[in-house]
DNA sequence: TAGATTGTTAATCGATTAACAATC
DNA sequence: TAGATTGTTAATCGATTAACAATC
């Protein structure tokens, strides 16, 4: 991995960005692009997009662009994708059955690896390759299946508990669909997936709009 | 609506966690409250707390606190919360259907109006209280429901043209959980939700702690 | 009045943008 | 060499933080 200064947060945010207009690049065979092709892409500006892949080091050729696979490479390595990451998803709901189901976890290496719930009509049940652990076994199964990242698809009032289970264990790595704001010790790393302050800052927007 | 200088687009997202917070103290029966508590509570700090709050006016009362009944109706004001919003869902796969499902929506006056699909053996089937829509009919469904925002659970490939045709068809919100950027003119909102990003994001930060 | 806490100002920090020298 | 485009520097902008006067 190169080394330097740390990568600003909010260029980090943008990677995965830049990694999937690239992709679809690839795909379609284009095997150089330009920082303005590739911004126009990914929605962004080309100075802002040069300036977050610099923060990666010196990748593109002056005059020429990027080569799409070396920065496809570079980009993945930085986020720490060449490897494998095991997913736990607790609570297997509507959203968290559809979340085990989802494609686009295998695509870039995550490995849903556990699927827990607190309901004894659900655990048990196979979903995909996967039978349902109950939640009492969290502990365990973390273990088990060396767990490295945690999906919260489980109601509000337990969101928190399952948290501080899922720190207990290890894991570090938190992502949240409940609406509550989980509180975690700093090492802990949490991101939220909160549909409804999405469609909230939606309504904000429109509601200004036509007044 | 208080008048003012325009709400900084970082405040605009933490309105609806401030909202949530004071949901869950007025719940608990807790009539005020101080910037700190309710700071923790959103787990940001007091001063900036406040200096988001103070975009919407001066609703606090120094040496008090915050009253939380009347923060709560100024906040759902600000963010155009006193209103119904109608929305409808593009994609009624995995995600689509646990979307429809979900109660969230209904608690912030957000009313699910219309499902979408392109598939023939999904339009005509009814999930919840609704039948789902054949998508060729978007235009239609969208201009007899009033829809004003629209959540595209659709496959990458189909998200920018279903996006179009949105559009095209007056929506100027648009929630999209297709792992795509989506090019769209300056008077349309956009919000991502997108699963695999976030979990890059995450697999970032995790790669840093244990190299 | 004394204690508490807001609302705001000023200082700091980080992110974005514009411009261009370096260089393919 | 001439044209194109990166990588970086400096200027600008916006967001956060700290501090405190205003005031309940």
């Amino acid at each position: 991995m190169p080394a330097g200064r740390p990568i600003p947060e909010a260029s980090v945010a943008r990677l995965p960005v830049y990694l999937r207009a690239l992709g679809s690049l690839a795909q379609r065979g284009v095997a150089t692009a330009s920082s303005e092709e590739l911004a126009q892409l990914a929605g962004v500006t080309a100075a802002k997009l040069r300036k977050d892949l610099s923060y990666l080091g010196s990748h593109g050729t002056r005059g020429v662009g990027y080569d799409v696979a070396l920065l496809q490479d570079r980009i993945a390595g930085s986020l720490g994708l060449n490897r494998e990451w095991r997913v736990a998803i607790v609570g297997v709901g509507n959203l968290g059955s559809a979340l085990a189901g989802y494609a686009g976890f295998s695509e870039r290496g995550f490995q849903v690896v556990a699927l827990l719930d607190v309901d004894s009509h659900v655990v048990g049940t196979r979903i995909g390759e996967l039978v349902v652990d109950a939640l009492a076994d969290l502990e365990a199964v973390v273990a088990e299946q060396r767990v490295h990242i945690g999906v919260l698809a489980v109601p509000a009032e337990a969101a928190q508990e399952v948290c501080d289970r899922l720190v207990a264990a290890n894991v570090r790595s938190i992502l949240n669909f409940a609406p509550v704001v989980l509180q975690v010790a700093p090492d802990v790393t949490v991101r939220k997936a909160d549909l409804s302050t999405e469609l909230q800052i939606l309504a904000f927007h429109a509601d200004k709009e036509k007044p």
